[in-house]
DNA sequence: TTTGGCCGAGTTTTT
DNA sequence: CTCGGCCAAA
């Protein structure tokens, strides 16, 4: 019989032995008749959710509506009624952030009752810590390490090339994506489907997933997906492991229930057996993750799965305004797959949702950037705005152009703290001192600085090693007493080895942070940096001083290495007055007053690839991420769409995302661009350029165009964006363009101007020959730019 | 063993 | 265009 230890001297019934044990009745007496100051603030549908304690519920928490305060509200209802202890509520969340907060908060309402609640965390820290308790039941040992991407990637290198597979054919990354793919579908080697095995190396992906893990367990180390997957394993060979924690976890709440995988949904399900007093709380309608194996089906599928489930739906939005709900609600509405919500606010319904269409994507990001100088003028904080784009790479512009203009921004999301090279080479270090049979940081730091062991020292290092059955830094210990080693590498590794031992030995004697000093001092490391001349070194090397100053907040270094292989991001400090920029996947669960979405357009959002690999789920998807980004702003949302942009570095012409169609016309105002780049009273709105690209011209967009269009024929001057401000070197302003924009705007819009063969003249593109007419889109073979489709309006006839 | 140049690829990302 | 990875020469 496995004991299960309990966590904290307080939390035990014992330490209370005067209090009604919980769940019994006299609990459940108490529970109703116990004062509930915390549940004053709810809402008629939040506190349905709080109070269904018992039995599986399922809380559909739409956009802004409370969600966190539910779950957090919920786990200080179980232990004020005295139906749980804190140490018998489960709590899982997705992010050490969300898991921060909720602790947080759930010590705000209860006290320091909270700090006794063991069992709130992320999947992974959870599955590792009942990992930890029964490692040895799974073939490992209790202080197994946690490899990160780096180490994963490494490993199955080795073992491609044992297996003499070409690695530039079958690259390890793929292998290690799909790999992943699997451990997310909590499929064990022996249960891979063989038609997905066969996609690698004719048919051995299954076969090297096996191996791989073989050398796992050899190196009694566990990667991300083996948290989970190995919890699994160990709940279902040993029943009475399982047993106890199912009796343990009384309650279980599970946050973003709809960023689940199969795996999280096996191991969730395993766990509330028992009790089946389940609370999953989730949006069906911001499911995002659906590329790294989230299943929206086991949310779609939660009232299936557990009969006589409470459903729970949170609809009052208390985040924005009404204009920017409406625009939320009826894009998602377009999408099919969805167990439906409705977002409804009290709010007044403020500034319209605008969309303005930019010449190409530098002109968006001058516009973004006047637009927050405009707002900042008016007093609001940079704090409060942030830009929220599909892809990193739309990044770059935006940045040049902040820079440009001074604005201070922070870039959200991208390489983390822990990430950085010289983190994880400092953090090799350490794991090797108090891990000496670490051996793939013991390779990734052996020849970092170089000091001259290179792939030579370290093939004799490993056939010594796999030959003996024993860590590489054995093997080395063995090795520099032979002759094996030409004497310069041989001396070289004998004084790394020695330095090892010395630090090894002063673990329990030296404060850790010194230690960690002086490990990077004498390993050369920091001299390294120091003696570099690029421009990265310096933060390089205020980055290591930022590591040994958090080193502070931990006892010791083993309990700091665990943190950080758990917990990848670190703590941001800085809460100057910035702009913030991000992905839309990266502002999942953030608001501000103003949000810029730029990029909305055909192929980039929605993005091609996601159309092209998962079709009209993946459109579906895109939608949902739209969704969360309208839903960000509490104020003012402000979409943006350019008609050309650069993709790897060449100009494609573009077409207004057909999201920008599924808004409603009453909660849009389509925006000009400002005259700054006028020339004379030529040119055209930009909008309605581009805008009319389907062929029945009923959307909203081309209304808006309509409507818009209602002054044209002259004194239109101040209209013009940057369409004829030279950019287009060469080519004739004027006449032939506004007549084929009027031409354009004032057919009915199936038939073009230009036919199959028709010679043609495009600013950007120069010269070409149109292959094909679709309304007023062309397909045109420019003679240097090749095949590009673009619209009528933006070519005149070429000779 | 190290370094520079060439080639190819190129969403989204947490743990 | 821009980065990372790999190979060929010092």
């Amino acid at each position: 019989m496995t004991r299960v230890p309990t966590q904290g001297p307080a939390s035990g019934p014992d330490d209370l032995a005067h209090t009604p044990r919980p769940g019994s009745l006299a609990a459940r007496a108490r529970a109703a008749a116990a004062p509930t100051p915390y549940l004053s603030g709810l809402n008629a549908e939040q506190r349905r959710a709080v109070e269904a304690t018992e039995g599986p519920v399922l809380v559909l928490a739409g956009a802004g509506t409370g969600k966190t305060r539910v779950l957090t509200t919920r786990i200080a209802h179980l232990i004020a009624t005295g139906l749980a202890w804190p140490s018998g509520i489960l709590a899982v969340t997705f992010t050490n952030k969300a898991a921060r907060e909720m602790k947080e908060r759930v010590a705000h309402l209860v006290g320091p009752a909270a700090e006794g609640m063991p069992w709130l965390g992320t999947f992974h820290a959870i599955g590792t810590k009942i990992l930890r308790r029964h490692a040895e039941l799974v073939g490992l040992k209790s202080d197994f390490t946690i490899l990160d991407v780096d180490d994963q990637i490494r490993l199955l290198k080795q073992v491609l090339q044992a297996e003499n597979i070409d690695d530039k054919r079958w690259p390890a990354r793929q292998l290690a994506s799909l790999i992943d793919g699997w451990k997310n579908r909590a499929l064990q080697p022996a249960k891979v489907p063989h038609g997905e095995a066969a996609a690698f190396a004719h048919g051995r992906g299954a076969e090297l997933y096996a191996l791989y893990e073989e050398r796992l367990k050899i190196l009694n180390a566990a990667d991300f997906g083996d948290l989970l997957l190995e919890s699994i394993r160990l709940f279902q060979e040993h029943p009475d492991v399982l047993a106890d924690y199912q009796r343990r976890f009384r309650y279980i709440l599970v946050d973003e229930y709809q960023d689940t995988n199969v795996a999280q949904y096996l191991w969730l399900r395993l766990v509330a057996q028992a009790h089946r007093n389940l609370c999953c709380v989730g949006d069906d309608d911001q499911s995002i993750y659906g590329w790294r194996g989230a299943e929206v089906d086991n949310i779609l599928r939660f009232e299936h799965d557990f009969p006589g489930a409470t459903v729970v739906r949170l609809e009052r939005n208390y985040r924005s305004t009404g204009h920017i709900l409406a625009a939320a609600s009826h894009l998602i509405a377009h999408n099919e797959g969805r167990l439906g919500k409705t977002l409804r606010t009290e709010d007044e319904p403020g500034e319209k949702v605008t969309v303005t269409g930019a010449w190409d994507s530098e002109e968006e990001a001058r516009l973004i950037g006047e637009e927050i100088e405009a707002l900042q003028g008016k007093g609001h904080p940079l704090s409060e705005m942030a830009v929220l784009v599909r892809i990193s790479a739309q990044m770059r512009e935006i940045e040049d152009r902040f820079v440009q203009l001074g604005l201070p921004y922070r870039v959200i999301g991208g390489p983390r703290f822990y990430e950085r090279m010289e983190i994880r080479d400092a953090l090799a270090y350490l794991r090797c001192v108090v891990q000496p049979a670490d051996d793939l940081a013991f390779e990734r730091i052996v020849n970092t600085p170089k000091r001259g062991l290179g792939d030579a020292t370290l093939q004799v290092l490993h056939a010594h090693a796999r030959a003996a059955r024993i860590p590489l830094m054995e093997a080395a210990r063995f090795i520099v007493e032979t002759e094996e080693l030409k004497p310069k590498p041989r001396r070289t590794l004998r004084d790394l080895l020695a330095n090892f031992s010395r630090w090894s030995q002063s673990l329990e004697a030296t404060p850790h942070t010194e230690l960690a000093e002086t490990v990077l001092e004498e390993s050369g490391y920091t001299e390294m940096w120091q003696k570099d001349r690029s421009a990265e070194a310096a933060g390089r090397l205020e980055n290591l001083k930022e590591l040994v100053r958090s080193l502070e907040e931990f006892p010791d270094l083993p309990s700091f290495l665990e943190h950080v292989s758990l917990v990848m991001d670190a703590v941001e400090s800085d809460s100057d007055d910035r702009v913030s920029i991000m992905t839309l996947h990266a502002a999942k669960g953030l608001e501000f007053d103003t949000v810029f979405l730029p990029g909305w357009e055909e192929g980039l959002f929605p993005n091609q690839r996601a159309l092209d690999e998962s079709g009209r789920a993946g459109l579906e998807e895109e939608r949902r991420l739209a969704h969360v980004g309208l839903t960000r702003a509490r104020r003012r949302a402000k979409l943006y769409f350019a008609s050309n942009r650069r993709i790897h570095g060449l100009w494609n012409s573009t077409i207004p995302s057909r999201f920008i169609d599924e808004l409603p016309e009453a909660s849009v105002e389509v925006t000009e661009a400002p005259a700054a780049y006028t020339y004379g009273s030529y040119g055209q709105s930009r909008f309605d350029m581009a805008e009319p690209f389907r062929s029945s011209y009923a959307t909203p967009g081309w209304q808006r165009a309509q409507a818009n269009s209602a002054g044209w024929g002259g004194g239109r001057g101040g209209q013009s964006g940057s369409f004829a401000s030279g950019r287009g070197a060469g080519a004739r302003r004027g006449g032939p363009l506004m007549i084929e924009g009027e031409l354009v705007a004032k057919s009915t819009g199936t038939a073009s101007a230009f036919g199959t063969g028709d010679r043609v003249f495009h600013l950007k593109f120069g010269p070409g020959t149109v292959a094909a007419v679709d309304g007023n889109k062309l397909t045109v073979d420019f003679d240097k730019a090749g095949r590009k489709m673009v619209l009528d309006s933006f070519v005149e006839r070429g000779s």
